[in-house]
DNA sequence: CGGACAAGCTGA
DNA sequence: CAGCTTGTCCGG
């Protein structure tokens, strides 16, 4: 009697097509057709790429005459745990398909079974105490100073259980990280690029967050660094993060996961719940610069003025390398009259005026000039409030008297010998060393309207410490607010990134803000429709109360918000998308 | 996504 | 009505 026919139900690598189709796998292949490998098919006229998500027995339902073979195994795909694990990220964040999560689970080129493992059960010393302790509780937030460097000691606390899986916010950290454990005698699989031996086995497996797909057999623990970093959630629909992905995985697989950081997010701590490992006061506060707060409601006479005395006397200090960030983004110039303050407007329209090259007011909105005149009390001397960086550099040359080199977000030249930068917040990615970092107008971090304002603006001082060092080599950052009280502030002045994130959990508890409750954005074509569709299924449930479904009656961008991320992605998957839409829906939006 | 095929428009 | 464009459908 011949054995039924196997069918393999395989997804293209194809966008735009989110279906599954069924397969005949050949008798030739049977015994090398696995759920996650990866396959070539023949669909409508064309060669394509193919994942295998599910061998099974024909069960009749499509005959078989009308199945194609499968063409070819091309080679070792994600693996079927990987499969589920993307199954669960679909609904997570509200993706239409597992295909972007197979995508980054994949090997970048075709791998052949039959690579040697190249486990060396290294261990070696030191190894991280905290981390250690931690992991034997079963993992949790491990939060350390932001000048300490922990990556290496924390990786070796992990290798005595065995392979462990690290995830970095940046290639670069990832490269230097794999060097120094190469050196240990360590045997390292960088992500994607040696997708082939981390599938064939390594005693660690790194790379950016993508690497947190990446096979890793015998898997003994995951380690996230940088937990609080942007970088590790994707930035385009699905935006999943890492942290996320990295916490599900451990529990799917029993491990510990270790989320390291010196700001963890509130959704990290949230997370870990007890589970949280701090280091002492005293060894944290070393692992901190100094942190200068400049209350500009205090300290200046001309209040709106950027350049105030403590930043003057750090910009003439000629033995510091100062960095100054200015987020000029968004942000219109705005003069107001010295004399009586107030500020400059158009006589025709009333808009906001500025200062041109040619001496005059100009009005961006109606294109009106104006002489340099105050409307109320006929004064001559202008401030001006919100400077551009071009204006700024001006100033902050006259002020320091010495070269001011600017960066903008695009270069990645610049000079490496300046004593003065002005920069936006890309400035701290583009210098490597300084003194002093200023953030000359600090609460237009704290200010924005972003549910997770706070602890972006701790991530970049993170930034800014890193920059300058702990306070035993003299590393400073100073902060120029109006709201010297603000939790950040205090976090950043205090070295205790606590006082932030009790603050914002309470008040995003309060607010029904992640991680207390699920919130997406729609945006694109249809999502008027789709708003509607929204609002109909929900009074139908009779389930508004923990929901909301806002905006989009301007077209521009739809807000929903749910009490947990289950019922969002159900939510999100059921109601029909309007025909011809091409709807954006970004989970937990990284900038709303 | 991209090929097939149908429906709609133009010119002789 | 050939010859072309534009739109919709569907793939195993």
């Amino acid at each position: 009697m011949t054995p039924p026919p196997l069918v393999a139900t395989v997804l293209p690598d194809v966008t735009g097509i989110d279906r599954q189709f069924d397969y005949l796998v050949p008798d030739a292949l049977v015994s090398r057709v696995h759920v996650g490998d990866l396959v070539r098919v023949s669909l409508h006229g064309r060669r394509v790429g193919a994942w295998v998500v599910q061998v099974a027995v024909h069960d009749g339902e499509l005959p078989l005459e009308r199945m194609k073979p499968i063409a070819k195994v091309t080679g070792a795909g994600p693996g079927a745990a990987t499969i589920d694990l993307a199954r669960w990220a679909r609904q997570r964040w509200a993706s239409r398909g597992i295909r972007p999560f197979l995508v980054a689970a994949s090997p970048q080129r075709a791998v052949v079974r039959g690579m040697p493992p190249a486990r060396t059960a290294s261990t070696f010393e030191p190894r991280h105490d905290r981390a250690a302790a931690l992991l034997s509780r079963g993992g949790g937030v491990l939060r350390v100073g932001p000048s300490e460097d922990p990556n290496v000691t924390v990786v070796a606390a992990c290798l005595t259980r065995g392979p462990v899986l690290v995830v970095v916010p940046a290639l670069d950290t990832a490269t230097m990280l794999a060097g120094r454990l190469r050196r240990a005698s360590v045997s390292v699989a960088l992500s994607p690029g040696e997708w082939a031996q981390a599938h064939a086995g390594a005693d660690v497996v790194i790379g950016t967050r993508t690497a947190v797909w990446a096979p890793c057999p015998d898997l003994a623990s995951i380690v996230v660094f940088d937990e609080h970093d942007e970088r590790l959630q994707e930035e385009r629909s699905p935006t999943w993060h890492a942290r996320d992905v990295a916490i599900e995985r451990a529990r799917r697989a029993s491990v510990p996961v270790l989320l390291v950081s010196p700001v963890p997010s509130v959704t990290a701590l949230t997370w870990a719940g007890a589970a949280v490992s701090h280091p002492s006061i005293t060894s944290s506060r070393a692992a901190w610069p100094f942190v200068d707060v400049i209350d500009r409601t205090r300290d200046e006479p001309w209040q709106t003025s950027m350049l105030t005395s403590p930043l003057i006397a750090a910009l003439r200090d000629e033995r510091r390398r100062i960095v100054c960030v200015h987020n000029a983004k968004g942000r219109a110039r705005l003069s107001a009259c010295r004399t009586c303050k107030a500020l400059a407007r158009c006589e025709r329209c009333e808009a906001a005026v500025r200062e041109d090259d040619a001496g005059h007011f100009h009005c961006d909105r109606c294109g009106l000039d104006r002489p340099l005149v105050c409307a109320s009390c006929m004064g001559t001397a202008f401030a001006n409030l919100r400077p551009g960086i071009a204006r700024l550099r001006e100033e902050i040359a006259a002020a320091a008297n010495r070269d001011v080199v600017v960066v903008s977000g695009d270069d990645s030249d610049v000079p490496a010998d300046a004593d003065v930068y002005v920069g936006t917040e890309a400035v701290l990615h583009r210098v490597r060393r300084a003194d002093v970092v200023a953030f000359l107008d600090f609460d237009a971090e704290l200010l924005a309207p972003r549910y997770r304002a706070g602890e972006q603006a701790m991530a970049l001082v993170v930034r800014a410490a890193r920059l300058v060092g702990a306070r035993d080599v003299g590393g400073r950052v100073m902060l120029q607010t109006f709201l010297p009280r603000h939790e950040v502030v205090q976090a950043a002045l205090l070295a205790d990134p606590e006082r932030m994130s009790r603050v914002d959990a309470a008040r995003r508890r309060e607010l029904g803000l992640p991680p207390f409750a699920a919130l997406a954005t729609i945006r694109g074509a249809g999502s008027d429709e789709f708003a509607g569709a929204l609002r109909a299924r929900l009074a139908s449930a009779h389930a508004e109360n923990r929901w909301h479904v806002g905006g989009a009656a301007s077209g521009n961008e739809l807000v929903v918000r749910a009490p947990e991320w289950e019922s969002l992605g159900t939510l999100l998957a059921d109601v029909p998308r309007p025909k011809g839409s091409r709807l954006r829906i970004e989970v937990d939006p990284p900038r709303a």
